[in-house]
DNA sequence: GGTGATTTGTGCGTATGTATT
DNA sequence: TAATACATACGCACAAATCAC
């Protein structure tokens, strides 16, 4: 460990850092202009934009060019992974998206898209066919008072969306897709979700407007009906805006619990 | 939109980006030095270091003092979250992350450690109790290859400890905490996942071994028993070497499926 | 509505330190 | 040891966005 040898815009970043975490600067606030903090350290002002872009990319700060740097402060929506396709359930997930916002007291607002497009290597392996094939893609952009809050993807086998044209359509379906797949005889019965998170490509950046220092989450959820895949769904969710929750039960000893505290 | 005045280094790091997906460098392949950079794109050696910036703070690519700028390769570690915890098994989190390892042919190790901490408010208003109370975490350091993979902290309520002294140690419980409650008459029927994602703290930079630009995976999750919650774990992944799946089906439709598959 | 002051963004040059080869 | 390569740090100048007057 080199107590003493630590470049100075570390240190620089790790005083502030614990500034803020101390409450001396609350988010929102603004921190010093970075003249006044070169002054403060004694030390150049490259060697502050050092420091600060250590904490952007941290996401702990924001600078804007003519205003000044300031603490981030992030409001998390929260999206219910697990309920939003319960099986016996009319709502479309984009309907479960709204309310869930609007239940947020935030307003929603998303674009859709639809283009048939050859189907990536990611895709085809979880659809079971072959990389280059033809899919339905129906992309949905949302944003949360106006600000983007996540890109959704969702692949379809040609065969399927063939079968089922309201999907070839960039319209929004009002049941939503799940039921008006089950009603057309592909019920979906169940889903393997995959979660990893990465920095964003600069067309998220753009489309999130995060500054940098923030991160995506990228759910990925391949549905199944009894006998083979239906869709692949690619939900990129802006990362310190957005919180994904999963509530799992064994119902049966929830209810075996229930019986024992009534008795 | 401005086409023609985008500043030279996010040209740049536009043109490395698109020579990396295009494959014209290769992962773990070697970039040009920074002084080449420079004179292939007619610029100081600090514009190019801006362009290199923006690609390591995108997890694209790394530099080491004295050997070059590296196009970033990394091998994915998945976690299978939904079946961690199936209550009939006996395996422990711990033994089923060993095995998941082992199972991808790496080599796992992990620290443990037991603490007695004040909750803080994410831990107390999960476990229902009031922040600053006393809780018992235990902290399990996870490495493959002897690289930092994540860390978990699981804490819990002081009463369930001392009712369950093997908590208070710090050493592994063979059969699994999740059993050995179940087996002290505290049955976890269900729990509450939360995912998000952020940079690490320098702390868990420094754990992770990630050179900057890598954001982590944080999963709460929150377990009950009929009654009560009686822990919360918080994994941080590093995460470009990680990926949590959850496996989810409605099992009796799927039942229901495999009858008229036979009829 | 406009002007100037303020503040961050972009870009140059230079020098020296430190790790690797 | 010497050369190479990235890391740290200084200085300067001007551009562009914002804000107060």
């Amino acid at each position: 460990m080199p107590p003493t040898r630590t470049p100075m815009y570390r240190r620089i970043a790790t005083d502030l850092r614990a500034k803020i975490h101390a409450g001396e600067l609350r988010p929102g606030g603004r921190l010093p202009t970075e003249p006044e903090l070169a002054e403060q350290y004694g030390v150049s002002r490259n060697t502050v934009r050092l420091a600060l872009g250590q904490l952007t990319n941290e996401g702990m700060i924001t600078a804007t060019q003519g205003r000044g740097t300031f603490v981030r402060e992030h409001v998390v929506l929260t999206t219910h992974a697990s309920t939003f396709e319960a099986p016996n359930r009319p709502t479309s997930p984009t309907d479960a998206y709204v309310s869930e916002v609007m239940k947020a007291g935030r307003k929603p607002s998303q674009d859709f898209e639809m283009r048939i497009v050859e189907a990536t290597s990611e895709v085809a392996e979880r659809l079971r066919i072959d990389e280059g094939d033809a899919v339905v893609l129906r992309r949905c952009l949302r944003r949360v008072d106006g600000e983007g809050s996540s890109i959704q993807d969702t692949y379809y086998p040609m065969d399927l969306a063939q079968e089922h044209s309201l999907l070839m359509g960039p319209k929004d379906i009002p049941q939503g897709t799940t039921r008006y797949l089950a009603d057309g005889g592909h019920s979906q019965v169940g889903y393997l979700d995959e979660l990893t998170t990465r920095m964003p490509t600069p067309d998220e950046a753009r489309f999130f407007e995060v500054p940098a220092g923030v991160p995506v989450l990228v759910h990925v959820r391949t549905g199944y009906t009894t006998t083979r895949p239906v869709r692949v769904t690619v939900t990129v969710h802006a990362g310190d805006r957005n919180r994904l929750v999963y509530e799992l039960d064994d119902l049966q000893a929830v209810y075996d619990g229930e019986r024992e505290s009534e008795a």
